[in-house]
DNA sequence: TACATATTAGTACCTGGTTCTAATTATTTA
DNA sequence: TAAATAATTAGAACCAGGTACTAATATGTA
């Protein structure tokens, strides 16, 4: 096997498990420690701890902006069954790598949070939504989402909410929610409101 | 201070902040760094490395499955410009802890992913949805989303796709998307074609 | 054959710890 | 107040998984 097809499959290798030590790669690859060593230096490979590292980084960045929380989004203002606003800022982690613009569930996800947030009920869930995404959103916009309760059906019944999203001036979102409000936890798509603002 | 009362800051600020050193520590909480290694075992923290390994390891399983991967949801069978069919198995990263039921969005994304897949364009994009989420879906179910292409503009205008996601037998979603279909990069929500099934 | 490239070997050193023994300080309790 | 107990600190040996560096040995090539 030659140095290229050696430092290719070292690459695979360490691609499909980031966790193997140079330990094990000289067990995969049949040479010494030292050739694995100079073979990552050449490939600009960090070592196993400093992979580990920055995989826990990127994770922990995202971990404290994403899903982890259960409302997408930062509410800023909340008239219980009436208005709320949220503040969402699309970082590295929300978007195409591709091309920098924002996946959709992402825009999605935070006038839903907030839809849902807004209704002042034990548990809501969101029944259905009709939904336009009007411009794209790219890394680094700053999206404002505002939503406005239209109409509240009894205690146990539909609530509908219109949600704006705009970055700056501009229109980007717009959805209509349609939310179950119940004090029975059956769906519960933001869950207890005693918990939501964490 | 009391013991108890620095096992507890001890707590915090491992919490607020996981990539701190022992010697760090001894450096916040004015005690000997064997005073730091004692209460971390008496709190059942492990140290530096394998609190990072651990969360490599956390964030290496969800970016396996989730939105690293710029199709939500698996797609084993297409037809493009006619229908598809994905499956997305709900892990622990997909729903509330609370409750173990999915978010919304992750039951979107995989229809948005599907639905974009499926028109046969260079760049495709949601322009509005309109969804229903039919019954909540819980851990550990296997949602099978299954798209049909309803009508389909010219090669630079709108498609009409329509998604049912089913587990087992029960519908739990159902939405028509308006995907825009062009050559030119604009707004692209699912991408190169090329590129999708990488 | 001479030279270059590739590979292997070995040593010293590093971080961020564990494990263990032992000594020193509080703090409590009899 | 003295003895007992708990809490804290010190120090040395050791570990994984490396880096950095020097030097020797293959292996191929002009």
């Amino acid at each position: 096997m030659s140095k290229k097809e050696r430092q290719q499959q070292l690459l695979q290798i360490i691609d499909g498990n980031p966790f193997v030590t140079d330990r094990e790669l000289t067990r995969q690859l049949k040479v010494s420690i030292q050739t694995i060593r100079l073979d990552r230096m050449e490939l600009g490979i960090p070592e196993l701890r400093e992979r580990m590292k920055q995989m826990a980084e990127h994770s922990y960045d995202q971990v404290r902006s994403l899903p982890a929380d259960e409302v997408v989004g930062d509410i800023v203002d909340l008239q219980l069954d009436r208005s709320g606003i949220s503040i969402f800022e699309i970082r590295e982690e929300h978007v195409f790598s591709r091309n920098g613009i924002a996946r959709g569930h992402y825009v999605f996800a935070q006038a839903n949070s907030l839809a849902v947030a807004t209704i002042n009920a034990e548990i809501a869930l969101t029944a259905s939504a009709d939904i336009r995404f009007v411009r794209m959103v790219r890394l680094g916009e700053k999206c404002i989402a505002k939503a406005q309760v239209r109409s509240l059906a009894g205690r146990n019944g539909k609530a509908e909410v219109d949600v704006f999203t705009y970055v700056g001036e501009e229109l980007v979102f717009q959805g209509h929610f349609v939310v179950y409000r119940s004090a029975i936890e059956e769906y519960s798509e933001g869950g207890n409101r005693s918990a939501d603002r964490h």
